[in-house]
RNA sequence: GGAGAGAUGCCUGAGAGGCCGAAAGGAACAGUUUGCUAAACUGUCGUACUGGUAACGGUACCGCGGGUUCGAAUCCCGCUCUCUCCGCCA
C-alpha cells in the first residue's frame, strides 16, 4: 500500500508511476484521497483540540473535587456534555475519512521504478540478458508430458483421481529428482548467506493483507473456510509476514531468508492449450529468497538476487533470459521484477521459472515493517524483495527436454550427487 | 474437546478510578571511571497520527471491541489469544 505521505508530497511522480502501470482513473483517485487526507486532517486537528479540551477540564474537576469546591466542579461538569457529543460526531467523521483513505489506497498499485519500460503486456517486456544457445531439439524430441510417461517418473491421471487437475504424483526417479532439486536450490542459498526457514503453509488473513495478496489476488488462494486460513500460493508470504509488525535495528540488515514449500495455486480461470503438463499446476515446490533491506540498498540487492538466480540457471545448464516486465506485466505490488525464463528446446517456447521483485516500502507499509535510525532515532519503513530460486516444476520441464537423449534424460552435473543416479532411463 | 489462570513498554513485573504513557529490575545504547575481556557510576531508552523549518507541542494506544464515568491500564459486558491440568494424538 501507498504511503498517504508520498501522494501528498509527490503527487505527480506517484501519478506518472500509475499510470506506467496502466491503471485507470489514476488521476480522479488521487485527487480523491488527498482531498480526502487534507479534510480528515482538519477534522483530526479539530477533535484533538477538543479532547484536550476535555482532558483539561477533567482534571479540573479532579482538583476542585479534592479541594472540596463542589460547587464548581458541578459547574463545570455541566458543560461537558456537550462537548462530548461534538467530539463523539468529529470522531465519527474522522474514522469515516479513514476509511474512505483506506478504500483507495488498497486499489492503487506499487509504483514503478524508473527503469521499468513502458508497455502494456507481455510482449512490451524488456529482455535484460540472454544466456546460453536456445537451440530447438532434433526431429523426434518429446514434450515432458511425453517423457514422463515414457519414463513413469510424473503421473498426472492418478493425481487427477485422487486430487484433482494439476495435483501430480512424482514417482521413482522423478520424486528423487524434486528431492534433489530442493536439497540443491536450499544449498546453494545457504552458501549465499540465506538462513533457512520452514514456514507454515497455510497463512491467516492479515498474512494474506500483508504481501498484498489480499484483498486483490482473493480468489486465487486456496481458503479453508472453517478456520479462516488459507493455502499459501508461495513462501514469500509467510516468511515475509514473519516480520510484520517488527521494528528491526539496523545492524540486523539486510535480512536473509531461504525457504522451501509447496505452493498452492487455483489459477481460477488461466488453463488453456500452452498450460499442459508441468506448466502450469495447483500444487507446486519453490525455494523462495526473501530479503528486507534499507531502502538505499535495495536495488543493489535486487541485482544480487537476480545474478544469484541466474547462477542456478547456470549450474543447471539451462539456456534463460532475463526480462525486465513492463509496467503493464508487473504484479501489483512490485516496483520492479525480473522474469527468468528457460528455453524448452522440445515446446520450442521459453517457460518463467523465476521472478524477482523489489516492493520498496509497498509491503511494507502493509507489515509495519519498519527500522529505527541509530542517529536520529526515528523508525522507517524498510524495502523486501524476493525471488524464486527455483521454481521447480519448469525447470523440470526444462531438464528433461531439454537433456533428451536415445539413451534416456541426462541429469545436470550439479544434480548427480544429490540425486545418486545420473540418467532417468 | 473439558476445567482453571492470565494478557501492561525489548524482557521480567508493579499499578486496583484523577498525581499513569505508566514504578522497579534486567537488557540495549551513550558517557565517566577503574582497568583487562568485566565491574561501578551517570544519562538515554514505546508506537502511531497530527501541528511546527525546528525547538517543542497536541491526541490516541496498557490483547481486541463496546459500555459506565467529568475522568478508565484500573469498574462492567463481549471477543480473541496464551499458559497450566485432563482427554485425544502424528
Amino acid at each position: 500500500m501507498l504511503e498517504i505521505q508520498t501522494i501528498r508530497e509527490n503527487k505527480d511522480r506517484v501519478l506518472a508511476g500509475l499510470n506506467k502501470k496502466r491503471l485507470s482513473d489514476a488521476d480522479k483517485l488521487l485527487s480523491a484521497v488527498l482531498e480526502n487526507d487534507e479534510k480528515r486532517r482538519e477534522i483530526q486537528a479539530e477533535l484533538n483540540k477538543l479532547q484536550e479540551e476535555l482532558n483539561r477540564l477533567s482534571s479540573e474537576i479532579g482538583a476542585l473535587m479534592k479541594s472540596g469546591e463542589k460547587q464548581k466542579a458541578e459547574e463545570i461538569k455541566s458543560g461537558i456534555p456537550g462537548l462530548k457529543s461534538a467530539i463523539r460526531d468529529l470522531e465519527e467523521a474522522l474514522q469515516q475519512k479513514e476509511e474512505a483513505q483506506y478504500q483507495i489506497l488498497v486499489t492503487l498499485p506499487n509504483i514503478p521504478h524508473p527503469s521499468v519500460p513502458q508497455g502494456g503486456g507481455p510482449d512490451d517486456n524488456e529482455v535484460a540478458e540472454t544466456s546460453g544457445v536456445p537451440a530447438d531439439m532434433p526431429e523426434g524430441s518429446l514434450p515432458h508430458w511425453d517423457l514422463i510417461r515414457k519414463y513413469d517418473i510424473i503421473d498426472f491421471e492418478n493425481g487427477n483421481k485422487v486430487s484433482g487437475a494439476g495435483f501430480p504424483f512424482y514417482k521413482g526417479k522423478g520424486a528423487k529428482l524434486q528431492r534433489a532439486l530442493i536439497n540443491f536450490f536450499l544449498d546453494e542459498a545457504e552458501k549465499q548467506g540465506y538462513n533457512e526457514m520452514q514456514p507454515p503453509i497455510v497463512i491467516n488473513k492479515d498474512s494474506g493483507f500483508g504481501t498484498g495478496q489480499l484483498p486483490d489476488k482473493d480468489g486465487q488462494m486456496y481458503h479453508v473456510q472453517e478456520d479462516g486460513l488459507y493455502l499459501i500460493p508461495t513462501a514469500e508470504v509467510p516468511i515475509t509476514n514473519y516480520f510484520r509488525d517488527t521494528i528491526l535495528k539496523e545492524s540486523e540488515l539486510p535480512v536473509k531468508c531461504v525457504g522451501y514449500t509447496p505452493c498452492f495455486r487455483r489459477e481460477a480461470g488461466s488453463w488453456g492449450a500452452h498450460v499442459r503438463g508441468l506448466n502450469r499446476l495447483h500444487q507446486f515446490d519453490k525455494v523462495e529468497i526473501v530479503q528486507i533491506a534499507h531502502p538505499e540498498k535495495s536495488y543493489a540487492i535486487l541485482e544480487e538476487m537476480r545474478k544469484y538466480v541466474q547462477s542456478l540457471l547456470e549450474k543447471l545448464e539451462l539456456p534463460y533470459r532475463v526480462l525486465r516486465l513492463c509496467g503493464g506485466d508487473m504484479s501489483f505490488t512490485s516496483a520492479l521484477t525480473y522474469d527468468m525464463e528457460v528455453y524448452s528446446g522440445a515446446q520450442k517456447r521459453w517457460l518463467e521459472v523465476s521472478s524477482v521483485s523489489n516492493f520498496e516500502t509497498f509491503q511494507a507499509n502493509r507489515l509495519k515493517l519498519r527500522a529505527k535510525s541509530e542517529e536520529s532515532k526515528k523508525t522507517y519503513l524498510l524495502h523486501t524483495l524476493n525471488g524464486s530460486a527455483l521454481a521447480l516444476p519448469r525447470i523440470v520441464a526444462a531438464i528433461l527436454e531439454n537433456n533428451q537423449t536415445p539413451e534416456g534424460i541426462k541429469i545436470p552435473k550439479v544434480l548427480v550427487p544429490y540425486c545418486g543416479f545420473d540418467t532417468i532411463s
